[in-house]
RNA sequence: CGCGGGGUGGAGCAGCCCGGUAGCUCGUCAGGCUCAUAACCUGAAGGUCACAAGUUCAAAUCUUGUCCCCGCAA
């Protein structure tokens, strides 16, 4: 049994959901995804990772600039699709859209909600300094992410960077909509309203909250750090240099923050040290502390900006 | 044609401006020392200096072109 389906989305995080979805024989009549835009350093466009899977699929893409124009709307409804699928897609879904499949939209969320709604829910989560978060699949509404639960997956964010729990969820959120789907054919699915309290909404993040402050405790500046890596990467200056850091350990040992403690990059926070283990130099690729400082001088001594 | 940095033994770098014996900190291998060790000592292997053309008696170094990596900006 398979479904018809619709699949929106964009970035890489979409990815493995959209390939999971095409590897369980779904129909999938159509791709919606952002369209092409200006992207790196020349300057020449680049097709969003869901449309290149798509492409390689042989599978219809549409790129509109939004979804609020009757002639999309109609050109969707005339899909006639069992479900959407939508996961990080980046376009408001107006009304008329949520309600044109005949079992409804459904996305795949990278939080435990309702805390978390929005944007950047992974980023989000580590910055906080969260123990654990999760991918939820959700039945859409008007509302930013506010519909009911139908399965959700846990994890432990322990140590792990954004990079590394981005990829994770990624591939527990694809199986999760397999699964998703497999209960909505049968039927046999509860719906859970998300609870009232705890609603929190992931912002974007901005630019200068990626320069590390180091009079922060080292928590903090820890989480953020992680919650950063690899992109866009926390930074801070020493030595003239725009320093990308990429990971750390926390460490022991006080001074004045900001300053190099000793010989292995250990820095003295507001209340606390970390150790920073994988860092990246502008135009270099990043790499480890142990690396960095064979070719560049780090002393003990010296101070972050 | 948005701005910029870079490609030098396995890793990270210096050398390039002012052409002339391939250098540094590590790693690897062998031996030594030590109760012992990621320590220390001695020795060794390992490089068409991204690729191509040009200039020159001579090019890692100067000129031109190509490929690849990265930072900023969007």
């Amino acid at each position: 049994m398979t479904l018809r389906l619709a699949f929106l989305g964009t970035p890489d995080f979409a990815v493995p959901t959209l390939a999971a979805l095409i590897g369980q024989g779904h129909d999938i009549a159509c791709v919606y995804s952002q369209p092409p835009r200006p992207k790196g350093r020349g300057l020449g466009t680049e097709p969003s990772p869901v449309h290149a899977l798509a492409l390689a699929h042989q599978i219809e893409v549409r790129t509109p600039v939004s979804l609020k124009d009757p002639a999309q709307q109609e050109l969707f409804a005339a899909l006639d699709i069992d479900a959407a699928i939508v996961v990080a897609y980046g376009l408001i879904l107006p009304k008329p859209i949520l309600d044109a499949p005949k079992l409804g939209c459904f996305n795949l969320h990278g939080s435990l909600l309702p805390r978390w709604r929005g944007a950047a829910p992974i980023q989000r989560s580590i910055m906080a300094g969260d123990t654990e978060t999760g991918v939820m699949s959700m039945r859409m509404e008007e509302g930013l992410d506010t519909g009911p639960v139908l399965l959700a997956e846990r994890t432990p964010i322990a140590r792990k960077t954004y990079g590394e729990l981005h990829d994770e969820l990624a591939h527990l959120g694809a199986d999760l909509m397999v699964r998703t789907l497999a209960a909505l054919e049968r039927g046999s699915i509860a719906e859970q309203p998300q609870l009232a309290d705890g609603a929190t909404y992931a912002k974007k993040i901005l630019k200068d909250e990626a320069h590390i402050d180091w009079s922060k405790p080292a928590h903090e500046i820890d989480c953020l750090i992680r919650g950063l890596s690899p992109v866009p990467g926390a930074w801070s200056e020493a030595n003239g240099e725009r320093i990308k850091i990429l990971n750390c350990a926390l460490a022991s040992g006080t001074g004045a923050p900001s300053t190099v403690l000793d010989d292995a990059l250990t820095i003295a926070c507001g209340d606390g040290a970390i150790r920073l283990t994988r860092l990246q130099r502008p135009g270099k690729s990043a790499m480890d502390a142990s690396d960095v400082l064979r070719g560049f001088a780090l002393p003990r001594g010296t101070i972050f900006a």
